[in-house]
DNA sequence: AGATGTCCCTGGAAGC
DNA sequence: TGCTTCCAGGGACATC
C-alpha cells in the first residue's frame, strides 16, 4: 500500500532519469479512480521538467500544466526504455524521448490528473486541505500540537485523516504510535504536551527510515526500477497479531477503527 | 467544521 | 475442486 514513503521511493527511483525528457504519446487503459481528462494532444510535447511530490501525490512538472499521479492502494509505476506489451493492470503509459513511464494498478483507486496551473480549482481540491509534510525541515512541532489538540477523534484516526500532516497510512499509523508509547484509541485532545512531541519525532522517524529502506513491500510494490522495499521487516506492530511485541513480548493485539486495522502492543503503549 | 459511515475496485485467502 | 464470502485500504463523498 504506498504510503508517503513508497511515492517518495517511487519519485527516487524515476525523477532524475525522466527530467528534461519530451512527452512523444500517451497510451490510457481501463479508467482509474477519475478517467483521465486530458487530451494526449495536451500531454504529447510537453517537456517533464521535474518530479515532485505532496502527500501521496507525485507531481510531474510539465512546461505548460502539472500531472498529478496518485498510486492509490495497488498501484506501482516503472520507468524503462522499451516497455513491454501492456499487460491487464497496466492502465496509463506516458511515453516519452527517455522512457516509458507505466502505471499499474490491479485495484485501480489510482488516478491520473492533468491541470494547468495550481491555481485551478481541482488542483486546489485535490491539495488545499492537505496537512504538513512530515519529511520537510519545516514540519513545525508547534503547529503540530496545536492541530492534534483540537481533535477528539482517535489520534489514529487523526493521523489517518491527512489534513494534520500528510502522508501517513495506515501501516506507519500504528507504527508510529508504537514508537511513541501512544495507543491507537487515545483521543487526540487527551494527549499531553510531551507525548505529541515524541509523536511528532515518531512520525518523522518511522517515515524517513521507511524510505531508506526502500518503502514497504506487502503484496507487489516495487519502486520505478522493480525494486521492492523491505521495510516491512522492520514492523514492530504491523500485521503481526498475536506475535509477541519485539519489546516486551506481550502478544499485539488487532483492532478496528474506521473500518481499518489498527495493530498495537497493550504493554507498551498507554492508554 | 468535525466525526462517521459508505463506496469504489480486484486479487488472494479463508470457509464451505 | 470450485464456489462464495470476506478482507485489504486511500480518499471522495454524503450525512448528521
Amino acid at each position: 500500500m504506498p504510503e508517503l514513503p513508497e511515492v517518495e521511493v517511487t519519485r527516487l527511483s524515476f525523477a532524475d532519469r525522466i527530467a528534461g525528457a519530451r512527452i512523444v504519446g500517451v497510451r490510457v487503459g481501463k479508467p482509474l479512480r477519475w478517467p483521465l481528462q486530458v487530451l494526449p494532444e495536451v500531454l504529447v510535447g510537453q517537456q517533464v521538467v521535474r518530479v515532485r511530490r505532496r502527500g501521496k501525490y507525485l507531481l510531474l512538472d510539465l512546461d505548460r500544466g502539472i500531472l498529478f499521479i496518485h498510486l492509490g492502494m495497488s498501484g506501482s509505476l516503472s520507468f524503462v526504455s522499451n516497455a513491454p506489451t501492456s499487460g491487464k493492470h497496466d492502465h496509463f503509459d506516458l511515453g516519452t524521448s527517455q522512457g516509458v513511464l507505466r502505471l499499474n494498478d490491479p485495484r485501480r483507486f489510482g488516478a491520473v490528473v492533468y491541470v494547468n496551473s495550481l491555481d485551478e480549482p481541482l488542483a486546489i481540491k485535490l491539495l488545499g486541505k492537505l496537512g504538513m509534510e512530515p519529511l520537510d525541515p519545516g514540519f513545525d512541532p508547534v503547529l503540530f500540537y496545536e492541530r492534534i489538540v483540537r481533535r477528539k477523534a482517535p489520534i489514529k484516526q487523526v493521523l489517518l485523516a491527512g489534513d494534520v500532516v500528510v502522508g501517513v497510512g495506515n501501516i506507519y499509523a500504528s507504527e508510529a504510535l508504537f514508537q511513541a508509547g501512544i495507543r491507537p484509541t487515545v483521543r487526540a485532545c487527551r494527549l499531553s504536551r510531551p507525548r505529541v512531541a515524541k509523536l511528532y519525532e515518531s512520525v518523522r522517524d518511522v517515515l524517513a527510515r521507511a524510505v531508506t529502506k526502500g518503502g514497504s513491500t506487502l503484496r507487489d510494490f516495487s519502486n520505478a526500477q522493480g525494486e521492492a522495499g523491505y521495510f516491512q521487516f522492520d514492523a514492530m506492530v504491523y500485521g503481526r497479531e498475536g506475535l509477541p511485541c519485539k519489546v516486551c513480548g506481550t502478544p499485539i493485539r488487532a483492532i478496528r477503527q474506521g473500518q481499518r486495522a489498527s495493530f498495537f502492543c497493550g504493554q507498551c503503549q498507554k492508554p
